[in-house]
RNA sequence: GGGCGGAUUCCCGAGCGGUCAAAGGGGACAGACUGUAAAUCUGUUGGCUCAGCCUUCGGAGGUUCGAAUCCUUCUCCGCCCA
């Protein structure tokens, strides 16, 4: 290892102590610590490569730990290299999956893509001279077929499945497609074609990410190094977050949204929000998920924390207020949405409990409302409805409430 | 190319001629409790103004008083042998 002036390596020390929080693993720590000296002794920032393939048409949190991190190099002046992956988006990461994806339309990835930059902007620093963005359709779509075929020679289908993603399902007899297997090949051609110097990833992405590191040795690269971060777990608290699985807090939630499903995550969790979703200092950490700090309190403070930094310091507090009243005192919201009662709904004024709530969007059928109803579920006015056949007489301005969350301002359209 | 196995209600997965709107689990929803939309416990989970009726078990036909269950065929999928 080469020698560096004592003074610039405390100042790397000091930032490998804020890269490496979070982190599950660097490949390798000893080279970042060199790596980072050179580039401040030799004034060329480091390239740090993100991908992101545009499946979903939205970012939820569980794409922002990763995008943190990124954060962080630039604010260190290092370059963001965000790769957007409308071509390997074809294939779709295999990358812990128990299934084939299905193909997406360039339509929709275009559309996606779009999306996932205007999101990407709420974490990211988006000026010119910290971010290159790129889609790999532009070198990926040139590839020759004997391109392809070079590439693939470089990986064995030992190593292929080695994988655990791959292992499994062949074990269990699922389909692989072998388009599948050249994802990884894929990713990692991203890594030479843009000289990454570092590549940030989920840990799921182990594989793909040091697949980069073998090609871009075979192109007489220096090799990219590998940071990655912890696979954010969703609100159920087991699985990973996801949208598919619907457990995830979308970046675009509304505040409240935002605000009840962090509420909603187990207490076991909070400390891993904090740690992979916050910027909160570890003492103050400490503090809040220590048994002296009541857990409603310790979770308020993430909620809001996450809420503000998409939403606002405003909008975060008034969702936390919101909560309050709603949920712990039981109130009413500040904000409820009208319902408007079509006049041919009303018999003599009254209307099936039944019909109301589906026409207020609370059931998809009447059997369902009417379950609701004979659940105790249902209120208005406060006032419990008993009997699931029972007409209820409207004058407009009764709350109709249907479980914990969900009301609506009756309004009846007398214009007629 | 040959042999075998499979397609079930939101998901996984039982069922193998009637008692099946279909076990069980997951998820979701509701209630109780609470510190929260935590945890725990209980209940609900095709449609229909519903003691009843109607539509579901890959598609189409058929056998039978009666089919998710048997037969034929079609589509799709997996495995094995070449």
């Amino acid at each position: 290892m080469k020698e560096f002036p004592p003074d610039l390596l405390a100042r790397v020390n000091s930032e490998l102590e804020l890269l490496q929080r979070g982190a599950a693993e660097i490949y390798s720590l000893e080279e970042l610590r060199q790596r980072l000296a050179e580039s401040y002794q030799t004034n060329k920032p480091l390239r740090i490569k993100l991908g992101m393939d545009p499946t979903a048409p939205d970012i939820h949190l569980g794409h922002t730990v990763v995008m943190r991190k990124m954060r962080q190099f630039q604010d260190l002046g290092h370059t963001a290299v965000l790769i957007i992956g409308d071509y390997t988006a074809r294939i779709g990461d295999p990358s812990g999956q128990n299934k084939t994806r299905p193909v997406l339309s360039p339509d929709e990835i275009d559309r996606h893509a779009k999306t996932y930059f205007d999101q990407a902007g709420k974490i990211l620093d988006l000026s010119p001279a910290k971010l290159e963005v790129r889609r790999n359709s532009e070198w990926l779509a040139k590839l020759s077929f004997a391109d392809v075929i070079r590439l693939a020679s470089r990986m064995t289908v030992a190593r292929m499945l080695e994988r655990d993603t791959f292992a499994l399902r062949f074990k269990a007899g699922d389909p692989i497609g072998c388009h599948e297997l050249l994802y990884p090949l894929m990713q990692g051609y991203d890594s030479v074609q843009v000289h990454a110097d570092l590549e940030l990833g989920g840990t799921d992405q182990t594989f793909n990410n040091l697949v980069g590191r073998d090609l871009q040795r075979d192109e007489g690269q220096r090799p990219q190094m590998v940071l990655t971060m912890p696979i954010l777990v969703g609100l159920d608290g087991t699985q990973k977050m996801s949208k598919s699985k619907g457990n995830y807090i979308g970046v675009t939630d509304a505040p409240a949204d935002m605000f009840g499903k962090v509420m909603s995550i187990p207490d076991a969790l909070m400390d891993n929000y904090f740690e992979l979703l916050t910027a909160l200092p570890l003492e103050e950490r400490r503090q809040l998920t220590s048994p002296a700090t009541h857990p409603r309190q310790a979770k308020g403070r993430l909620a809001a924390l996450i809420v503000e930094q998409f939403h606002g310091s405003d909008a975060a507090r008034e969702a936390a207020a919101e909560f309050d009243r709603v949920f712990a005192k039981k109130e009413l919201p500040t904000d409820i949405p009208e319902a408007v009662v079509p006049p041919d709904e009303l018999e003599s004024g009254a209307i099936w409990i039944a019909r109301l709530i589906v026409l207020c969007g609370f059931a998809a059928s009447n059997s369902e409302a009417m379950r609701l109803v004979k659940q105790g579920g249902v209120t208005i006015n406060d006032q419990p409805v008993a009997d699931e056949r029972a007409k209820v007489s409207l004058t407009g301005g009764e709350i109709l409430r249907v479980g914990k969350r969900r009301f609506a301002r009756l309004m009846v359209d007398n214009a007629g």
